[in-house]
DNA sequence: CATTATTCCTACTGCACTGGTAGTATATTA
DNA sequence: TAATATACTACCAGTGCAGTAGGAATAATG
């Protein structure tokens, strides 16, 4: 139950594109100086992330990557689901027919209540959520 | 973030010790063939599960597994933290010299609340109360 | 038109983990 | 001593993770 470093650089390359929403497109280089990350690793990683529809990008020079939505309307769900899947998880918890038991089975209904109480967390915030705390505390993207 | 298998017939494994508690030992075969899980496989996962202290062993003929403490001492993350570790997110929110930005590091206050809100499930909950459950709604242990 | 800056695309790699299988040793009971 | 268990160790194939690398396509700029 540990997050892949994709699902992490995915969520702080997001977050500093919601900081930056408004003020045209952001580069790899950049985010990936500011936070730290191999510039080719990041770029396959915000190719994933456009072909999710999360962000739009702007080829050639003086392109970049903007959000595909103002980071009020991106919930954190959203970039998580990219990489994680909607399924935090077992899979039976999202298919029922997945196993046969499924109807009365307890283990499953712990891994279920689980797998909500995750999801209640991811979309119950959006990037501008995260930002606004961001401002309150001086806090950056790290992690 | 999925859980292994291992975690799931460990949890089911243990389950089915807390229904039979106080009957004597149980031995991994009869698990294996009730849960349908492999039973060299579940071999290792009870050894694991020994030497994690959750249960103790009777070697020899009339041997098997029983539950080292009664059903309603034991909580989920007991079992839970034997293969997936206590860290449910992200290294950095159990350790905060991981990342020297961890101090007022946003991303990371994200994985902290995802984290709390397992934990929170994992450990209000005993084996106890989930036998309790199953007998209400006369279910069983699968996945 | 040439240069430069950027995304886009594809391939490759080393490594760790998962999900097992298998064989044998050791202990216990009958 | 025979049967039944756990205990221990080794092995293996497949998958995904976390990158590295190189070059092609595209767009702005001088």
């Amino acid at each position: 139950m540990k997050l892949s470093t994709r699902t992490r650089y995915a969520m702080r390359a997001v977050l500093e594109l919601a900081e930056n929403f408004g003020k045209g497109p952001l580069q790899t280089r950049v985010i990936a100086k500011n936070q730290d990350i191999s510039v080719k690793y990041l770029e396959q990683i915000m190719a994933a992330l456009k072909s999710a529809g999360l962000i739009r990008s702007q080829r050639g020079a003086k392109g970049g990557y903007i959000l595909a939505n103002p980071p009020e309307k991106i919930k954190l769900s959203d970039v998580f689901d990219v990489f994680e899947g909607p399924v935090v998880t077992v899979e039976c918890v999202a298919n029922d027919k997945y196993c046969n038991r499924s109807g009365n089975c307890v283990a499953r209904q712990i891994w279920a209540e689980i797998q909500r109480v995750v999801r209640n967390v991811l979309q119950a915030t959006t990037l501008k959520d995260v930002i606004e705390k961001a401002k309150d505390n001086k806090s950056d993207y790290q992690i």
